[in-house]
DNA sequence: ATATCGACCTGCTAGC
DNA sequence: TGCTAGCAGGTCGATA
């Protein structure tokens, strides 16, 4: 599910709620990704302040650490002042003075990780090797340009891979190739400059349409009040093998890379 | 250093 | 109807 909009969708739909709510009690149910990596006692207590973003993480400042929480592949919160028992795949609680914030993940690829600060421990080995944020003012384009021309795999495996820029998953990925008229299995250092400039703008102007449509919803996705996001609408490759292309009405193709589906149009992507 | 591939886990769908 | 194979929004760690 989560992307980089759908994380940020999610961060929106509760930050101001939460923000400076009180810990009251950790529930834990099946094991997710990586472990806490505290004592949950020693979370009791402690205020968190804010929700921030680094890719797909979101950052819970806390007045001991940093709570790292990521959504794997079918994770979404919850929040809200009261919540029904813990159902399947509700695998954590933080109730606060403010509410209840639960992740939901059936497929526990998921995580939430305490780490004594954003640049030491866990949160250090999870975000250290992570890319530039697409939609931070002070992204820079002409570096972006420059990291493509070091690599050699395909530039949709670059994008996945995260360590260039973050937040582009397997949906925006193809979305933006196809926007910028990029061939996806093209090798990132054969990417011409203007259309890597080009790349660059279409992975922002994709990322932002999609947060503004509340994210991409294709069975899981939620925001934390439980509602859908309508990206999926928007999209014009992803999903439509076969579907006639929107710019040239032949039918879109689709291959693997990597083990992910590649969504493209061989006519419009060169 | 970089690229590829298997692994993690559960649910759903298409096809027989 | 029921079973099975294959696929799904991510990313880490082992291997070449």
């Amino acid at each position: 599910m989560p992307e980089l909009p759908e994380v940020e969708v999610t961060r929106q739909s509760f930050m101001a709620r939460i923000s400076h709510a009180q810990i009251v009690s950790v529930r834990m149910g099946k094991p997710l990704r990586w472990p806490l990596g505290c004592a949950p006692e020693q979370l009791l207590q402690q205020t968190i302040y804010q929700v921030r973003r680094r890719g797909k993480y979101l950052i819970l400042d806390l007045d001991d650490g940093v709570l790292l929480i990521h959504l794997g592949m079918s994770g979404h919160l919850v929040f809200a002042e009261q919540l029904p028992a813990p159902a399947a795949h509700d695998h954590f609680d933080l109730h606060t003075t403010h509410g209840v914030l639960r992740l939901h993940d059936p497929r526990r690829f998921g995580a939430v990780v305490w780490s004594a600060s954003q640049d030491s421990g866990a949160a250090l080995k999870l975000l250290g090797g992570l890319g530039a944020e697409p939609l931070d003012p002070d992204f820079d384009v002409q570096a972006f340009a420059a990291a493509l021309k070091r690599r050699q795999a395909s530039i949709k495996q670059v994008l996945l891979a995260g360590d260039v820029v973050v937040g582009v998953g397997n949906i925006y990925a193809s979305e933006a190739l196809f926007r910028a008229g990029i061939d996806p299995r093209k090798p990132a250092c054969k990417v011409s400059k203007p259309k890597a400039q080009k790349l660059a703008g279409t992975i922002q102007q994709v990322l932002s349409e999609a947060i503004r449509q509340g994210g991409t919803t294709l069975r899981d996705f939620r925001n934390s009040h439980g509602e859908y996001g309508w990206f999926q609408l928007q999209a014009q490759v992803y999903g439509r093998a076969g579907e006639p292309c929107l710019q040239c009405g032949r039918p879109i193709n689709m291959l693997r890379q990597g083990q992910r589906s590649t969504y493209f149009c061989r006519n419009c992507q060169k």
